[in-house]
DNA sequence: CTGTATCCATGATGATACTG
DNA sequence: CAGTATCATCATGGATACAG
């Protein structure tokens, strides 16, 4: 990842991987759980799914409240600038759902005029 | 990358660490040459310039057009909808821009609220 | 329950040399 | 000029075990 661009990092943070799933789960405004966290975006190891939240925490997208009781308690909420970040996201998101099929002809299509040699 | 998610795929080509650059190069319905992009998008190998814009065409996006002369002329620009697709990701870049600064001081609260061990 | 630490497989990226 | 081929390197992601 390119350090010399503040800007691209932080964009490679809210569009990665686990970030974008993270992001959209949060979008309602929920307050969600580690684990119910980690079911609601599917397969996610635990140590990406910390390692997303951890950066998505540090850049003040994500808000981490620990309750001080054992067993340990801790939520997951959006942030104002997290939900800024979360819109947009999401917004991509569905245009891409939208360009989808388009996506998916124009590949077919690439195939054909492209065959791979056999 | 996980396959089983088409719009997923579609989303991490138009956000990849390459693609970005592209397709903010191209924005303004310029139409580059390998050369030309490959300088005015800075540090990039060969390959990965390649890889990038083969994946972008063959999603639709970038229009290869190749003068069959010698030495070879190629040039490249946006589809329409690449053209969207490119005017999403550059508002969306624009939007990190905006939000950096505010991202730069949330970092330096955490990492002044959680020090490293020394 | 919510993580952390470790090791390992995989893929992305890059440098270099070469071709039509 | 515009790539392709190859190899080396490094970051990313995941499985597992374990700790507070």
């Amino acid at each position: 990842m390119d350090v010399s661009c503040p800007e691209r990092v932080i964009l490679e943070h809210v569009t990665s991987r686990w970030g974008v799933l993270v992001l959209c789960e949060l979008l309602d405004g929920a307050e969600l759980r580690f684990s119910a966290l980690r079911r609601a975006i599917g397969i996610v190891s635990e140590k990406m799914l910390t390692q997303t939240l951890r950066t998505l925490e540090r850049d003040g997208f994500v808000l981490r409240r620990a309750l001080p009781v054992i067993p340990p308690h801790v939520t997951y909420s959006l942030t104002p600038l997290g939900l800024e970040a979360a819109a947009r996201v999401h917004a991509l998101s569905v245009w891409t759902a939208d360009a989808a099929p388009a996506v998916l002809s124009a590949r077919t299509a690439y195939d054909a005029a492209h065959p791979s040699p056999s």
